[in-house]
This record gives C-alpha cells, sequence and structure tokens, in this order.
RNA sequence: GCCCAGAUGGCGGAAUUGGUAGACGCGUCAGACUCAAAAUCUGGUAUUGGCAACAAUGUGCAGGUUCGAUUCCUGUUCUGGGCACCA
C-alpha cells in the first residue's frame, strides 16, 4: 500500500470496481466484492468507509464526574475523585472522534532524519511511537475453545513461558476463570477499576490474581497458569503475554512474588538472582531450538508458528490514534450531521459551522458537550430540507495549533487555508521556538497534520518546521492546599506524613492561588471566598492542631501551604505578571534581563533578583552619548585602534553568541564592552552606531531612540540588515587545538615535570616531536597549566 | 514505574572541541563623592589555614578512562518536563 492520504472518493471507486481491494492489495477488515459492495444500503457502505477514514468515529473512555455532569481531563482528577468539589470519577465509554495517525508512523520516525531537532527531542518522539517488531502467538487454553493470543517481541524464548499475563478489562477473563478463582478475580478487576491510570502507573508493589485456568504451549504442550494482573495494558498489543522470568525483569518480579518456579532457558546467563533480557545467549531447555543463538531462533520460530498457523510476525506500535473531540464548547465544530447513528459530512458550501452564541456553558445530559443543549444545533444536508442534530463534540486544541503557521502565511484568503502559490512561497518554518512539553503531543500532531496536506497536494512540503529550538520554562512557585479525600476539611502542610496522609487519612492535594498565599501561610477568608464560594465551609486544621470553621479566627491558628517548583500555568494558579516590572524599567531592560537570565533551553523559575543589573548597563550605555548638564557628547573623531579593538572584540563574541542562541553570554559581552569604553571615556560616534547596530534585537527602543539621535534617518532595522549577511559571506578559519590520546591533529600535547621554557626547550629537542613536526618550526607553542605544553603546527 | 533533561560560590550563571574553574550580573563588605540620601565611581569577595607571600581543598554523590575531567564512561541521589506500566 501507498502509506499516504488520498480522498475517500478514490477508495469508492475502487470499491465499486474491485470491491475490497484496493491497489492491487486485500485491505484489511471485511471483505466483499464490488457488486456486495453496490448493493450495500448507504449507511452500511458508510460504515465501512468510517474503517479508512483519517478522522473517524469510535468508543473511547473519558474520566465521567456524575456529579459534576461533565467529563475531566486527567489533570482535574485527583486520588480519583475531581478537582473541584471531590466527587468521585468514573471511567465511561463515549463515541469519539479519532485521526488515525498511527498509519503515519512509520513516515513520523522516517521524517525525524530531514529536520534539525535536538536528538532528546527525536528520541522522546521515537520511544513515544515505540516501533517494535515481534510475533503474535495463539495460546490453545486447555478445556477451552477460546485460543489466548499474545504479542511478544521474543518469540525466541517460547520455551521459558512460565505462566500468561492478561489485562484486567479482557472479556475472556470471565470465560475462563475457574469457579474456585471466580471470587478473588471480581475482587482484583475491582480493585483495578477503582485505581486512577495515575496510580496504576506510578505502583511499584506487583499486584496480580491466578484466573485458574492453563494455556498450552503450542511447541511443548506444557501447561501453563494464566494470570491477571494491571501491568499489561488492555490498549497495547493483544492486551496479553507470554511471561518469560527468566529474561524479562518484570516478568521475574511477578514470578518472585507469587512463587511460580522459573525454567532457566539461558544457562549460565541465569543466576537465579535478576533476569537477564540478553539476545545473545545460547537457548537450552528449548526442545527444536537447543543449541541456536537467540538471534538465529527468532527467524525459525516466527517461520514454524506460521507454518503450523498459531501465529505470525507482527510489527506493533505503542502509539495510539489521537483522540479528535472533546465535550466543550470552546473548540471547533465538527461539520457533521447525525442520521440514524450514522455520521454525514457537511459539503463545502455550507462551512464553516459556527459556535453559536450560547447563554450557559453547562454540560449536556449523559456526558455530551454543551452543544447538547442547544434548541437548534441542527443543519440539513445538501439537497434536503431535513434538518438534522450538528455534532456536539468540538474539536481539541491541536486541531487549530497543528497547523496555524500556515494560515498565517495567507491569513486573508476567504477561499483555501492557505493558496498553494503562498505555501510554495514561504516553504517550511525555518525556525520553531517551542518547549520540550510538546515532544509528544503538539509536535508530532503538527507533523502528522503536514504530511496529511502534503499528501492530498494541498502544500509542498511534508514536515512542518526545519529546525527547533527548545526553550526552557520560566517556571512558578505553586502552592498547594491538602484537603481529606471527600471532606471539606484542609489539613495544615506540617500535619501531613511523607505520603501527605493525615492521622492516617489520604488527603488530595489541590492548586491555590499564589496570590492569596503570604509566603506559605494562606490568607483563610480570601482562601473562603475563592472561586466563587466553592471554600466557603471549609474547616481548616491549621498548624499548631487548631480547627477552623466559618467564621471563626485563633490568633496564633496558622494553615501552611505546601510548594513546589513547576511550569507557570494558569491552571496552577501560579502565574507572575511583568507588566510592573515593564512599567518600572522599560520593555528594553526587562526583555534583556529575560535573555540574561541563563541558558535558553533551560528551565528555571522566574526571580527578578538582578534586573537592576541590566537596568544599570542600559543607563551606562545612555550616558555614553548624553551627560545630565552638557547634553550629547558624541565627536566625529576618527576612532582609535584600541577602541576599535574593543569594538571587534565585542562584535566577534556577539556574533557568535547569537548565532548558537547563547543570548545571555552576548549580553555579558555588551557589558563588558560599555563597561571598557567608559572606563576610557570614549564616545566617537563612529564606535557608537556599531555598537547601536548590535544591539538592535536585543534593546530595540533605546536602539532605535540613540541611532535617530545620532542623525541617522532610517530605522535602525534596516541598518542592521548589511551585517547579518557580511555574517553569512565571512569565511571563518577554524584553527582549534584538537584533543591528544592518537586522534587525528594538528597539535600536540606533551606533559613534563619541569615548566615553562625549559619544557619548551627539552619538547622542541625531542627527536620524537621532530620527527612529528617534520622539520617545520612550530606555528604556536602554547602552555597550559604549567606542566603541560601543547606544540601546533 | 517508564522516557527526556538538569545539578558549578551566598544567588542567576560562564568556561564554544578534554587544557589556568568561577567571565558577566546580583548580593555583600570597604572606600570616594554628599550636610545627608539617592544616583554614580573605585576596590575586595569559592572554602579552609595564614598578617602576608602562599598552601590545601573544590563543579550533586561513588567509581572509571586520561599526563590532565565541570566536560567522556558506569552506577547513584535530588530537581524539572512528558507519560499510555508498551511485554
Amino acid at each position: 500500500l501507498k502509506q499516504k492520504a488520498e480522498p475517500i472518493e478514490l477508495l469508492i471507486a475502487s470499491f465499486e470496481k474491485e470491491g475490497s481491494v484496493v491497489h492491487g492489495y486485500r485491505i484489511p477488515g471485511k471483505t466483499f466484492t464490488a457488486e456486495e459492495w453496490k448493493a450495500m444500503t448507504e449507511q452500511d457502505q458508510l460504515q465501512i468507509l468510517m474503517e479508512y477514514r483519517l478522522a473517524y468515529c469510535g468508543y473511547g473512555e473519558v474520566n465521567w464526574c456524575e456529579a459534576l455532569g461533565t467529563v475531566l481531563a486527567n489533570d482535574e482528577v485527583v486520588n480519583g475523585v475531581s478537582e473541584r468539589g471531590g466527587h468521585p470519577v468514573i471511567k465511561k465509554k463515549l463515541r469519539q472522534w479519532y485521526l488515525r495517525i498511527t498509519e503515519y508512523a512509520d513516515r513520523l520516525l522516517g521524517g525525524l532524519n530531514q529536520i534539525d531537532f535536538s536528538e532528546s527531542m527525536k528520541e522522546m518522539q521515537t520511544n513515544w511511537i515505540g516501533k517494535s517488531i515481534g510475533a503474535e502467538i495463539d495460546f490453545s487454553l486447555k478445556g477451552h475453545n477460546e485460543k489466548l493470543r499474545v504479542y511478544t517481541t521474543r518469540p525466541d524464548t517460547i520455551f521459558g513461558v512460565d505462566f500468561m499475563v492478561v489485562a484486567p478489562e479482557l472479556t475472556l477473563i470471565e470465560q475462563i476463570t475457574t469457579p474456585e478463582q471466580s471470587v478473588a478475580v471480581q475482587e482484583y478487576i475491582a480493585y483495578v477499576k477503582s485505581r486512577s491510570e495515575r496510580e496504576r502507573m506510578a505502583e511499584k508493589k506487583i499486584t496480580g490474581v491466578f484466573t485458574g485456568a492453563y494455556a498450552l504451549n503450542p511447541f511443548s504442550g506444557r501447561e501453563i497458569p494464566v494470570w491477571i494482573s494491571e501491568y499489561v495494558l488492555a490498549g497495547y498489543g493483544t492486551g496479553a503475554i507470554m511471561a518469560v522470568p527468566c529474561g524479562d525483569e518484570r516478568d521475574f518480579k511477578f514470578a518472585k512474588q507469587f512463587n511460580i518456579s522459573i525454567t532457566n532457558i539461558i544457562g549460565g546467563a541465569f543466576d537465579g538472582e535478576a533476569a537477564n533480557p540478553t539476545r545473545d545467549a545460547v537457548l537450552q531447555e528449548s526442545g527444536f531450538l537447543n543449541g541456536l543463538s537467540m538471534r538465529e531462533a527468532m527467524d525459525l520460530v516466527v517461520k514454524k508458528l506460521e507454518e503450523t498457523g498459531s501465529g505470525n510476525r507482527k510489527v506493533n506500535y505503542k502509539m495510539r490514534d489521537a483522540a479528535f473531540s472533546r465535550q466543550r464548547y470552546w473548540g471547533e465544530p465538527f461539520p457533521i450531521v447525525w442520521e440514524s447513528g450514522t455520521a454525514y459530512a457537511l459539503s463545502d458550501t455550507q462551512l464553516p459551522v459556527n459556535l453559536p452564541y450560547v447563554d450557559s456553558y453547562g454540560p449536556g445530559p449523559e456526558g455530551e458537550g454543551p452543544l447538547a443543549n442547544i434548541q437548534g444545533w441542527e443543519a440539513a444536508l445538501q439537497g434536503s430540507g431535513n434538518l438534522l442534530p450538528l455534532e456536539t463534540n468540538t474539536m481539541p486544541g491541536y486541531a487549530g495549533s497543528s497547523w496555524y503557521f500556515l494560515r498565517y502565511m495567507d491569513p486573508h484568503n476567504e477561499q483555501e487555508f492557505c493558496s498553494k502559490t503562498v505555501s510554495d512561497y514561504w516553504g517550511q518554518v525555518d525556525l520553531y521556538v517551542g518547549g520540550t512539553e510538546h515532544a509528544v503531543g503538539h509536535l508530532l500532531y503538527s507533523r502528522m497534520w503536514t504530511k496529511a496536506l502534503y499528501d492530498l497536494g494541498f502544500i509542498g512540503f511534508e514536515e512542518p518546521f526545519k529546525k527547533l529550538l527548545n526553550q526552557g520554562m520560566i517556571q512558578g512557585s505553586s502552592r498547594f492546599v491538602y484537603r481529606i479525600t471527600g471532606t471539606q476539611t484542609f489539613v495544615s502542610k506540617g500535619l501531613l506524613n511523607k505520603e501527605d496522609e493525615y492521622e492516617g487519612k489520604q488527603t488530595d492535594k489541590l492548586h491555590v492561588d499564589v496570590q492569596i498565599v503570604d509566603g506559605y501561610e494562606l490568607d483563610l477568608e480570601a482562601f473562603r471566598k475563592w472561586r466563587n464560594g466553592e471554600y466557603v465551609e471549609a474547616v481548616f486544621i491549621c498548624e499548631n492542631g487548631t480547627s477552623l470553621k466559618a467564621g471563626e479566627a485563633v490568633s496564633g491558628a496558622v494553615y501552611l501551604c505546601g510548594s513546589e517548583v513547576e511550569k507557570m500555568s494558569k491552571s496552577k494558579f501560579n502565574t507572575v505578571n511583568p507588566d510592573d516590572l515593564v512599567h518600572k524599567y522599560g520593555a528594553d531592560t526587562f526583555r534583556m534581563y529575560e535573555m540574561f537570565l541563563g541558558p535558553v533551553e533551560l528551565s528555571k523559575p522566574w526571580d527578578t533578583k538582578g534586573i537592576e543589573g541590566v537596568h544599570r548597563f542600559l543607563k551606562k550605555l545612555w550616558r555614553l552619548f548624553y551627560d545630565e548638564t552638557k547634553g550629547a557628547i558624541w565627536t566625529n573623531e576618527e576612532p582609535t585602534e584600541q577602541e576599535l579593538r574593543i569594538l571587534h572584540k565585542a562584535i566577534k563574541k556577539i556574533d557568535e553568541d547569537t548565532e548558537r542562541f547563547s543570548f545571555n553570554t552576548a549580553v555579558s559581552s555588551f557589558m563588558i564592552c560599555v563597561n571598557e569604553l567608559s572606563d576610557m571615556n570614549s564616545r566617537k560616534k563612529k564606535i557608537l552606531e556599531q555598537l547601536l547596530v548590535l544591539l538592535t534585537p536585543y534593546a530595540p527602543h533605546i536602539s532605535e531612540e540613540l541611532w535617530h539621535a545620532l542623525g541617522n534617518q532610517e530605522s535602525i532595522l534596516d541598518a542592521t540588515f548589511p551585517l547579518f549577511e557580511a555574517k553569512f559571506l565571512a569565511e571563518t578559519s577554524k584553527n582549534y587545538p584538537v584533543a591528544v590520546n592518537g586522534k587525528t591533529r594538528s597539535e600536540l600535547t606533551l606533559a613534563f615535570d619541569i615548566s615553562s621554557e625549559e619544557a619548551e626547550k627539552l619538547a622542541l629537542a625531542d627527536p620524537a616531536v621532530q620527527k612529528w613536526l617534520e622539520g617545520k618550526p612550530p606555528k604556536k607553542v602554547i602552555f597550559v597549566r604549567n606542566k603541560m605544553i601543547n606544540i601546533v603546527v
């Protein structure tokens, strides 16, 4: 198959001509002939087409809070209850839209080679896509007709399987559980359901239960117990694994925990103390594989499985399709109407579908979005007078963020999202500045979206961003209050144990607005009024143990908040507003200070200590031009050599720093330069002009003002461009010393027990050094520390 | 639990390819100017010992490679970002 998006009309035409065969391949899914296709009802046809659409409809689980009557994001669920109100949250199946990003998995991997992203970013995306090659194997179940299908990356270890583990969500469990194990299994499944995904993820202790059923090894016929455990996920592979404790760390721990005996198939490579995940051992106790290396066995096992029909080679991706609908008001509405459970797309002429005005943004019934409450949220399909209900879900944030850069190229186009001529002209985004928090969200969606538009011929490039610069996040200091789960009682931080428990009771850790916390002390009255009085009835157990109800106050009873440094975000209530600083120091100072804070790619808490220094620098710069009493003081004299040297040193340094995005060191260089010029009382116009050109990107307002003061008519931005051109034209000759230790080099390093001149004489006299120099005099001799010498040719 | 980063003086950070650790800024101490303050300027400021010259120690922790490690390797702790326990 072509591995690219095509218009759905092509698929329909293909079905009409050849049935369920496309481009000569029998497509996965339902099989039918062209005649059968034509005989189907439109609804049946649409249902089949849905299996192949890039955006399709399916069912998925959401966090449903009955008390709030709404769907919650993972963020809004704490300890299995809603952050607001502390109501129980359960998993609920809802109809959802998805984007078939998994079909792009291979191309998203391949594309990483063409773009300039950091290695860690590429690694994160690669791991997220998670391509693995293995096999699916069917295990017969003793006394049942059903088979247990597992996915494994290590079919070569099949003779080392000591137990099977099935995800608790699998329906097969009901059928295979023996009566004796039934109670234990039901209890375990109930336990898993009560746990949030986050809890299941962070859990260290191993849990599981035996179903009473046995699977049969397809080669040896050995009986293998079938277990259930939450560490196996229903959504990945087949939701069941074959466990090989001698080769897999987690399987090993599971076997130890439940006293399952371990078969050793790798002889001395397994010491009984820890699993050894090697791929290089020679197999033992492995039937027809005995004596083979694991790599050889891999192919042989798969071949044998395929011959006997009990398995096949299989490529798996851990990435799943992207959920594309939200039960919210704010989001792009879908141009979709529903009739008898079938989705129909509106025609182009009916676009755009605009959000309706509403009086209330409250959630709709049964987990539907607010649009479900709107009378008349409906549209007629073209050529029909019948009004049909419009889709009530809206699109998520990434529906817009995935392609906004294209719209920015052609923002006034009423006919297309962006004309091909325009996107051909501008091309890819040259440099994209964004944080690592988007590694596996936005940056992956946007790449997929761009590939789809490219496939359909709307744009001429496949990757949205040529180069990515990961800037660090400015972090905020958050404050937390601790609510005893299921109550409105809040416990002061100091009274909690390490697990944030109070007298054995679990607490929910909730963000509180930093504005109503003084240091760590919560303003109780402000907290009661916060969020429209949601916490009016709150009871506080203060640091000294005093319990305070509404209206009560006891001197000395304070409530202390917990704190954490984390990314600055409205939802964490830890943001700071820069307006005051801009007002006090000006935008140039603020801008330069942010650059001076540290490396762009590093995250750090926001802290205004030191902004004074940058402000002083700009004032000092100003004083190079103006004197309080004398006014303008620059001169038209020719600069001296020393002055030029100071300027050019700064130009070189700032140029290099800017080139490698090291803005903080560039700012340092400005400071050094201005200090030196001040020290020597240098106020030559020719020097100052060049300094301003250099400074423009860092302090544009001041630069522009002083630039005009010097008598220049045009904007300093126009004057800055020739410099950039010159920079690109300049050939930099790299004459750096190279490391020692046998690498190719133009430099030799020797160690001595003596120092300086004496060492130089000895070194140059040494026959080995002379041979190395080939009779030529050394270009440079550098003393490094006092016992080392570098000779450069 | 998994993936990806980061850790250097009192503080933010610098050291561009393995070669004088601490540039630049903040803070602080001392001084100049001032009736005084602000602003500005000058000098000191990693730690320990010493009046000093100087010596020893020092880049989260424990090892390793190297004549030489903030830099490379192995393990580990803590902090941050992401998460879907990925077999």
